[in-house]
DNA sequence: GTGACATTGTGAAAACGTTCACAAGGTCCC
DNA sequence: GGGACCTTGTGAACGTTTTCACAATGTCAC
């Protein structure tokens, strides 16, 4: 905890987390990440009809250290078994369970530009256990977006829409200067993870979980680097 | 250029890097990221006639300790003036300078798929100091993309029109599958920056810098917290 | 069954990044 | 021009994350 500062909960690249378990331990947000990396490289594997997959392979697999993935897995229990490793299938189904990716999430994206449409066209999402169904804006040029045809509202149903759809997680694609309002109208509805597009810091309760990814920082920080 | 075994530069949600500067020390790639940050924010500042700002305010607009911004620029010389806080103008320049988006550079992407021409569309990057106006793909659908007539090229032409244009930066966006055949391909040619939003991790000498954005990871966590 | 082997799970150590706290030094009002 | 006031730059403390290293434990071939 950032001492007597601002309650928020975000994160994004900077690490620094928290969150209850069924245990009770507090399990840093860059242990979460890899587990999704692991569930993805358990995928192919199991694609492949490998059955058992040892730390060291994972870990060569995904670039990291074997240590780190046998201490990551064990924050959530013990899946392997020594002189075998894991058993591929087995420890695939219970990280999704613990990523909670084994139930589809509804999922709304809100602002229709650029960006927004790509994202609505891409529908990689809608594979991984999210439903991506529902796009707003606060101008409707077109009724439905994308080979998936997903309708668009316009943002004054936004409140409604959501708690009618249950929709649990929000992908913010609108200029900088909405960001804010509009996450405020999410949270209002409801909405506790947000996946924030916009290159401004968003303020949320404590308990709304907020991802940040900038294209634009991963351009110039790459930019540097070209010595 | 099928398989240089070697070890491996990236970096992408994990922490961990080095790079020599001016001086002499390691710049974490935390650091270099923040300092993207910081730009931003005193380009906004700039707009609003801002003259000076302190380290205390910086901080609080993009929620990070005021000791960290000093220290983050810090790492690259004296900027500040004590008792009156850092120059917005100046400030925003030597950064500019020193992430070396002070010029333009020529970026191309591969794979023009839905996010691949989503991200063409967008053209968000043109505006930051990079110039997108190279697409390849193994097949060329149209012969150019979005609003800023980006020509789309067969990937055969890469290495000559990576050479010719001078390439610098590369975002790849192709299949998984073809992810480390390219990423060997744009090396080979010269490049050695790579935006990589393919879910695959790829293999490239140790002067190659590779940021990976990876869109899947950042929802199945996000997931996570929905309790 | 037994024994050589492989691999886990985890304390302890090391590395790394963040925050504290304060001396040094410039500002700017009177 | 002087002095109260700010704010920087930075060593040291702190906290977190990663890596090491190894005892414990199960595998598997014979």
């Amino acid at each position: 905890m950032p001492g007597p500062k601002n309650p928020n909960s975000e994160d994004s690249t900077p690490e620094s987390e928290h969150q209850e378990l069924s245990g009770d331990r507090k399990i840093p947000a860059a242990v979460i990440k890899r587990l999704s990396l692991y569930t993805r490289a358990l995928q192919n594997l199991e694609r492949n009809k490998v059955e058992k997959v040892s730390s060291t392979e994972l870990a060569k697999e995904l670039g990291l250290n074997s240590a780190q993935v046998r201490k990551d897995l064990a924050y959530f229990g013990q899946f392997g078994v020594p002189g075998f490793g894991y058993p591929v299938g087995e420890l695939r189904k219970k990280l999704k369970h613990i990523l909670g990716t084994d139930r589809k999430i509804n999922v709304a994206l809100i602002g229709v530009g650029h960006l927004g449409k790509a994202l609505l066209s891409y529908g990689g999402f809608n594979r991984q256990g999210f439903r991506m169904r529902w796009a707003f804006d606060i101008e409707v040029r077109d009724k439905t977006i994308g080979a998936e045809k997903v309708p668009v509202y316009n943002i004054s149903e936004l409140e409604q829409v959501v708690r009618r759809e249950n929709i649990e997680l929000v992908i913010l694609t609108v200029p900088a200067e909405a960001a804010q309002g509009i996450a405020d109208r999410v949270v209002g509805a409801g909405v506790s993870a947000i996946l924030n597009f916009v290159p401004k810091r968003i303020q949320t309760p404590p308990h709304v979980k907020v991802h940040y990814v900038d294209l634009a920082i991963e351009m110039e920080s790459l930019s540097f680097y070209l010595r």
